[in-house]
DNA sequence: GCCACCTTACTCGGATAAGGACTGTCCGAGTCGCTAAGG
DNA sequence: CCTTAGCGACTCGGACAGTCCTTATCCGAGTAAGGTGGC
């Protein structure tokens, strides 16, 4: 089991964005993080997708947070970069074979399907409980707010570069 | 993120050999469940090289559990087939680009990879909480005993095909 | 009748191809800001 | 001086190759059982 690289690229992302007031570009956010520009720009159009930024075209344009990040979980960017769909996927091998089971017990999942498919709630609650200002505020705490208050300053210089 | 389609394979197959007192050929249980008989083979190496299942070669060779269907957790069997390596993995893209983290806070991880860590944990748990021995009771109880007499007394016949 | 040896068939184990998904990239459509001309 | 049309440059969005991992398969090494010959 393999996560997507891009998870990560768009969490960091979303926790710049919210300390950015004007929009961002890729291009930008890009250079922030020393990853490839046009890479981040696939999983941006991901986030965008899933309604959690919003993009602006044109000069002075870029992607902008729609939600406050109290209100953005990680489970939204892990779902919109990676996909929805469960890990794990039953085949119903219990209806193959010499001994199929009958439709009488199958119309609830097999009790392997039920425990995997309780294991990733489990997952999915733990990471629905953290939000992007939940992650604002641990790295504040960390840094003692220097992180943040140097992001800031970043974002409001024009493009070096 | 997409869990291998192997894990499914190994865990019916623990909960047909906790119900076999001889051992049991790869082709066997790949027969039982309908499954391609090389490929299956392969998983249940990787559940040999955990522990999990001991070979015997040779004539009426087969696998067998080691332990009791009690002390293997699903977990071990995910583990074993999926690998142990956790999905996300924190590339520290927070030391890169122009305002590089300092060594100061480096020393733990930053507070995303700690969330991931986090949920990852959890959905480990909740897969350590389950039995093989817990999956045969479920089904045991699902199908009133009657599947798993029938897979038992499958398991006793020669090998028919 | 008992034992040792051999043959045989069966089993696993690792090494070997094919397919699909993630990774990485590019160029075109659309849009906003700036400029400059005209009233 | 204000308005407006045009231009230019910048931005995103989707379509296009490369590479790694999962899937699927095969054949050889090793082993236990069963048969056979000898004692």
């Amino acid at each position: 089991m393999k996560l997507s690289n891009g998870v990560e690229w768009g969490l960091h992302c979303c926790v710049v964005l919210s300390q950015a007031e004007e929009p961002q570009p890729a291009a930008r956010l890009a250079e922030f993080h020393g990853v490839s520009p046009t890479y981040l720009a696939k999983h941006l159009q991901a986030l965008a997708r899933a309604g959690i930024v919003r993009s602006t075209q044109g000069q002075d344009g870029g992607y902008v947070l729609v939600k406050p990040p109290a209100e953005i979980t990680m489970l939204a960017v892990v779902e919109a970069i990676d996909g929805a769909e469960p890990a794990f996927r039953c085949t119903e091998i219990r209806q193959r074979g010499p001994l199929p089971a009958g439709k009488r017990e199958c119309r609830a999942p097999c009790p392997i399907a039920r425990a995997m498919a309780n294991s990733e709630a489990a997952w999915r609650d733990s990471l629905a409980a953290v939000s992007i200002a939940d992650l604002v505020a641990d790295v504040d705490a960390e840094t003692g707010g220097t992180a943040l208050r140097k992001t800031r300053g970043w974002l409001r210089e024009p493009a070096a570069s």
